[in-house]
DNA sequence: AAATAGGAAATTGTTTACATTATATCACAC
DNA sequence: GTGTGATATAATGTAAACAATTTCCTATTT
């Protein structure tokens, strides 16, 4: 069979692409391309800072580390640079793009926007068990946090976040949302970790999921918004500490 | 001089690809990138239709009508399927995107959400100068009106929501923004071109245009926001019609 | 006539090569 | 030492080549 054999090449670049962890885990999920794999790479290397900002990226290093050719990098870096995470200047090579904290204010007022948004289409359509669902993952979080364990934490904020997306039933909304998604990694230099962050953005998502649950929109918008000015408001405050000096405004 | 060379070669490739009028106007602006005018060019090409929705695109048949390698047209695919004009489906080639009703709900939706933020941020800052020069575009197109000729009241169109877009401060939103226009120029199958719709639109954007010149955010994005609401209203009433069966819902 | 198999042609995904431009190195003058 | 220019090296932009897969056409079978 024609896809065995594919398969069976897609293993291969991938043993050399990935440790075996990471592989098994992504191909749980149906054929992903060579392209997608090398793009989810880069990205990754960017918005998880190894890749720092503004450092030169040359395509050609990253193609041997990859073990791939320069035409596949250069195909992600392009479509990074659509997402913002990369700049290229003609004929002097791709960065990885700055950060200031005007960049931050302006990714989190379209969060913002995107977020309310996606909640308004959302809080009528969510379907009981899911939120269920992650009102038992809240019950956890709640648990552990007691503990000073913040893992459940952040995942109940993803799995709140993620359920209004999904269920926003405009997906182009939807694609946007999860495009903004990688920016905000990228931006959070500071995040959960913290515990007493941890503990405030605990009762905010709570206080949303509420919302939801009585399916009372204008409120769970209002507390949408405000959550996500809150978590910009944060970043800004500690941004001069955890920034590299690189970048102000 | 280095530049001068480089500059040489776009022209030789420029003129293989575009007639002299366009050209000229191209190499107005600061030098374009060989990948930007193939960009360009396959993104006129679908959403003046001159590809249809859901044709197959081959990468190898524009490359060669364009005078380039597939290389450049395969970069530009990629973009453009980013921008959601493009599908890939894995080894069976690029098409252009289905045009839907579905597909305009949401645009719309999005661009009302968009474009009315954006009025929200550039109303209290768009300097009068600015407001002055659109103000006696919409004079001239009033007079052109009445004679039925329609083109100023597109430009009239264009110069205002344009000015709004350019004002409004945040450049990812500014991005945003003009790339939903490639979107709505795709969808546009029913346009001003309809001396009725003309005359109806040029009274919306007049109303709007008072409330910016007022300074009345609040009116201005209820303005904007119906405004594009009675676009979309009549992209689709005239949606069966116009389209060429493809593709319902 | 319809269905199916097989092979040729077309097309895609990816790599490799090449020309041009930028960057770094080093020698030499001041 | 510092600055300047020439040369070598590295990196980019683009094209071309190649392998693998799909599509299309024809011939054969039922």
């Amino acid at each position: 069979m024609a896809t065995v054999q594919n398969m069976d090449k897609i293993k291969e670049r991938l043993s050399q692409m990935m440790s075996a962890s990471e592989r098994r885990a992504q191909l749980g999920q149906d054929h992903q391309s060579l392209e997608d794999l090398v793009y989810q790479r880069v990205r990754d290397k960017i918005i998880y800072h190894e890749l720092k900002p503004s450092e030169r990226i040359i395509d050609a290093k990253l193609a041997e580390e990859f073990g791939v050719s320069r035409s596949l990098v250069r195909q992600a870096l392009t479509i990074l640079e659509k997402e913002e995470l990369v700049v290229s200047i003609p004929r002097r090579g791709f960065y990885v793009k700055d950060i200031s904290k005007k960049d931050v204010q302006e990714i989190y007022d379209i969060r913002k926007l995107l977020e309310v948004f996606a909640t308004e289409l959302a809080v009528p359509n969510l379907p009981e068990n899911q939120i269920a669902q992650v009102e038992e993952i809240f019950r956890v979080a709640r648990e552990d946090l007691k503990e000073g364990v913040v893992e459940s934490t952040i995942e109940a904020d993803m799995r709140l976040h993620g359920m209004i997306t999904e269920y926003c039933g405009n997906e182009r909304l939807k694609k946007m949302i999860k495009q903004y998604n990688n920016l905000y990694v990228f931006y959070r230099i500071v995040d959960l970790s913290q515990i007493n962050r941890a503990n405030i953005a605990y009762v905010e998502h709570y206080e949303i999921l509420e919302a939801v649950k009585a399916r009372d929109v204008q409120r769970a918008k209002e507390l949408m918004g405000q959550h996500i000015e809150n978590a910009r408001e944060i970043i800004l405050q500690n941004f001069n500490f955890y920034t590299f000096g690189i970048n102000e405004v």
